[in-house]
DNA sequence: TATACGTGGTA
DNA sequence: TTACCAAGTAT
């Protein structure tokens, strides 16, 4: 079941993103699979500006699996830092060891093995399979999405996510050639990412305007199920979380409840915080008080 | 499928 | 200022 021939729209987008592709520092040609792993979990959720000097760091001071895993998870929670989703920082740490003890220290190519790693799903899955090793496997993120959603499927925003009905489209437009999908798939996130942008999409400067459905409809508003707003950051459980976390990292020992009560004036509140960062394994609780995981 | 999960940039 | 958005994953 070969495909006749590639759509125009991946030549188009090559063709783009040759000249307009950031320099983004992973995106170099001596970058490690494992440089490649880390900057995909640091850009779950988080932008590429926030991204570039945690990574850049953290490579430098951990080039491979088995230099990670050889620290304690509190140092990996440290060096994190303040990029949010701390949890990251512990999913990070256990996938390394997961590398070292079933994988010899070594990133697998396979996507099964890549999806049982911690932190790992399936756009990560995808995105090291292909960008780190060039096999050729669709990879969808959010400006994939919205790009598929626009010059596909005529729509102004996706729908609500579908990760098989997503790889299903994204399929369509993978040139057979493994090294021209990888750029396809590159270069549809980028496109997302700096031309066709969510709020305020430069279409004067997109270079499959020729072809996108959206625009030959006429841009018609959304008018599919909407996403439920983000709840409000200030004053929320998640916030008190980051505040005690910003603690936990900044003392170098066992810290008590008391001495937490300063980021939060509702008790209760502090309370759930602590409970769920202890749940999650960033904080560990005992007599003597609560810490970051050494182990 | 819906929800929780950090933090900061941008309009 | 508020509201939306951001290279998602786990449960």
């Amino acid at each position: 079941m070969s495909r006749p021939t590639p759509p125009p729209i991946a030549d188009a987008l090559i063709g783009w993103f040759a000249d307009a592709a950031r320099p983004l520092p992973w995106r170099a040609a001596d970058v490690s699979p494992w440089a490649v792993l880390v900057s995909e979990i640091m850009l779950q959720q988080t932008q590429v500006a926030r991204v570039v000097p945690r990574w850049e760091a953290w490579i430098e001071r951990w080039p491979t699996p088995a230099a990670l895993a050889a620290e304690p998870p509190s140092e990996a929670v440290r060096a994190w830092d303040r990029l949010g989703y701390p949890r990251r920082a512990l999913w990070l740490h256990r996938a390394a060891t997961e590398i070292v003890e079933r994988h010899g220290g070594e990133v697998p190519h396979d996507l099964d093995a890549l999806l049982a790693l911690q932190g790992i799903g399936p756009y990560t899955a995808r995105a090291i399979a292909a960008f780190a090793f060039g096999l050729r496997h669709p990879v969808v993120d959010t400006n994939t999405r919205r790009v598929l959603a626009r010059a596909v499927g005529g729509q102004g925003e996706p729908g609500p996510p579908s990760t098989a009905r997503d790889l299903a489209a994204m399929e369509t437009l993978l040139p057979d050639d493994p090294a021209s999908a990888r750029l396809v798939n590159a270069a549809t996130m980028e496109l997302g990412a700096t031309v066709c942008a969510a709020r305020t999409p430069r279409c004067g400067e997109c270079p499959i305007a020729e072809a996108c459905a959206w625009r030959r409809a006429g841009y018609p508003p959304y008018e599919g199920p909407r996403r439920a707003a983000q709840a409000r950051f200030a004053g929320s459980d998640r916030q008190v979380r980051g505040l005690v976390m910003r603690e936990m990292r900044a003392v170098h020992r066992p810290i008590t409840r008391a001495e937490l009560a300063p980021v939060c004036d509702d008790a209760a509140q502090l309370g759930r915080a602590i409970e769920g960062l202890t749940a999650d394994g960033l904080v560990i609780g005992d007599a003597s008080g609560y810490r970051l995981p050494e182990r």
